[in-house]
DNA sequence: CCGTTTCGTAAGTCATGACTTACCGTAAGT
DNA sequence: ACTTACGGTAAGTCATGACTTACGAAACGG
């Protein structure tokens, strides 16, 4: 979905460490709910938020649910934070060409 | 700070306005609260927040306060995003052994 | 000086959403 | 068929935090 999804999505502590957990591998609901302290339909409505976020995707198994990672679901975020260096370096160019100053400066902005 | 910290308040929408507003270059506070729909002292609220963690900087200008970016507050989401495909890439190592494949992902701005 | 601009902080309100328990359907084992 | 494991959904509770207005302090202009 949208970088800001995204961010509103992961920005829960508990969802993301139901996102982590996946980073390991596939995993069945009743395992990820395993290894946290919330309850279990807790794991499932924060895997329904990530589910519709598109930041991991289900499969049946049987009566199981196995989630897994989808990380395509981070390009956007990912883009769009590579876009804020983007932006540094054009400032960076645009500044060079006004000013015929020499400019010294780090790379991330200015000092 | 940390990339939990930067998700945290960066999932907020109106933060991230404020936030994505100082894309532009340094602003006062009243400029960035002049585009907005909410009250300015809810504009600081949300710079205090985006200070702590330190996505933004604060300097003084008189009686103004001029906020600005501060893109190295990014570089530990940026790292986390980016080893989510680590992940993969290990993965798919692993998976490929035996040939030896020389797989990267190239990216500037590491320092 | 005195008024204005700029901004942070305090205090209080209110909605959102992250939990809980309870319940239901479904698949498998015996 | 009965029992158990698995997991989604409903309903209700409750805390967090995103707002508001009101106020105070600091710099500046007239």
């Amino acid at each position: 979905m949208t970088y800001e999804t995204a961010l509103a999505v992961l920005g829960d502590p508990t969802r993301r460490q139901v996102f982590e957990r996946l980073r390991g591998g596939p995993c069945p609901v009743h395992a990820i709910a395993a290894g946290m302290t919330v309850s279990r339909p807790a794991v499932s409505q924060h895997l329904k938020v990530l589910k519709d976020a598109g930041l991991v995707e289900e499969r049946s198994e049987g009566v199981r649910r196995i989630y897994s990672l989808r990380r395509e679901g981070l390009a956007e975020l990912r883009d769009w934070l590579d876009s804020f260096w983007d932006d540094a370096l054009l400032a960076f160019k645009i500044e060079a060409e006004r000013t015929h100053w020499q400019i010294k400066r780090t790379r991330d902005g200015n000092e």
